[in-house]
DNA sequence: AAATAGATTTCGTCC
DNA sequence: GGACGAAGTCTATTT
């Protein structure tokens, strides 16, 4: 692939040039981008209309459309993998049409006026290596136990419970069963609620009267969390992503 | 602004062209976009590498940036909003290196080649509408509380609680305390501990032993949210958004 | 297709 | 700036 075939891009085409070239990309699998003067509405899940003003459109081969303003992490519309995507020209308006069903959703994007278009054949063979999940802080307590405490020991991962799958499950020096569920950031109520849902079910499930302790292991917990915490008799172990 | 002001591209350029382009946006407070063979390094909350292949980076105004592959609504690699960016060549490979600090961050995306580089100045001036958000569901409901139950009396909303502010804070037909959490979405066992929660911190908090009835308000309930919703006395009121 | 929880979640709002 | 919860969340994994 050589650069003058991945990419073909023109500024202030000709309407009718502007759709066939972004029709062609759909069709070719390409990575296709508008920038113009655009209303956006979408009806789905929920609602929402968009008055006019410039935004820069994006139609991924795996049918992903991103409309993204000159501000923010998110799209200010968007729909999701897996929509098909309709281009046509109606009463000298560029219009992009995006739908899926389950759910039915819709997004219309109407161009008043189109700046720019530009397809792009990619070729990504990579996949994104991440770590400092919380995967991978499993994996060191898994490795380590004694960073929770001295004595503990794991013995299974993702142990299913009636409450769902439990991070890890193990035994302290005791032999006293022990919930571990881990967090890669300062954790708040949820954690504290999930934590305790996992215990109680535990609790159920061996039917024998015998506590299970749980632990929340995470960087540091909010005040609110620490005392629910307290109000349910879980415990606390800081430990660094 | 006229459109051969608004946008200025260049296929394939020069990489000293390619620079000077996406150095004289970010100055201009444009929005630029590169299309290109690059590699991607972050560095902060977590870490993550990504061999080379071509995607498509955003640089906007406010700082943001994102890389998008050919797949996924979301990018594969990004910085939020406030971040300051740099661009330089070293040894004939663009380099774009956006920082922040509180958290520090960094992320480093290096052009092997570049195919296209664009900077669009946005107009935008309008706010998106959205409608059939959970705070639409709310004003429903205080508009027609009988469609929680009959005699259903909304006495206050975010009401403080010891766990948080409740949605709906109300009353009986029999004058009974009443929680509602409402839910635009079917909802999962963490809703139900969100409720509980909250009804836990309000008995306490009114400390006249006076229980208090807590409704779950969503167009349904998962197998195990039921469930928990009945281990906890709590109860399900079906409402479509 | 449904369920469950993680995410470099982001985003808004309130304190 | 921290805390808390919503989001058209999305995404991966498992059932």
């Amino acid at each position: 692939m050589t650069p003058t075939e991945s990419v073909r891009s023109r500024t202030n085409p000709p309407i009718e040039l502007a759709r066939s070239v972004v029709e062609t990309g759909l069709a070719s699998d390409a990575l296709v981008t508008i920038f113009g003067d655009c209303t956006v509405d979408y009806e789905g899940r929920a609602e929402s209309t968009l008055g006019p003003g410039d935004r820069h459109v994006m139609c991924k081969p795996d049918g992903t459309v991103l409309v993204h303003t000159d501000e923010g992490h998110q799209p200010v519309n968007w729909q999701p993998p897996g929509c098909t995507h309709e281009v046509s020209v109606e009463e000298s308006t560029l219009t992009l049409r995006s739908e899926r069903s389950t759910p039915a959703e819709e997004l219309l994007v109407q161009f008043r006026d189109v700046d720019h278009v530009a397809t792009f054949d990619v070729t990504d063979p990579e996949e994104l290596s991440l770590s400092g999940t919380e995967e991978d802080l499993r994996e060191r307590v898994l490795d380590e136990p004694e960073l929770i405490e001295p004595g503990f020991t794991p013995l299974s991962t993702e142990r299913e419970t009636p409450a769902g799958a439990v991070d890890i499950y193990g035994e302290d020096a005791n032999g006293r069963a022990v919930v571990v569920e881990l967090k890669r950031r300062r954790v708040g109520p949820d954690a504290v609620g999930q934590l305790a849902r996992y215990v109680e079910a535990l609790e159920r499930d061996l039917h024998d009267d015998a506590d299970v302790r749980g632990i929340l292991v995470a960087p540091s917990v909010t005040d609110r969390a620490r005392t629910l915490l307290a109000e349910r008799g879980l415990e606390f172990v800081s430990l660094e992503p």
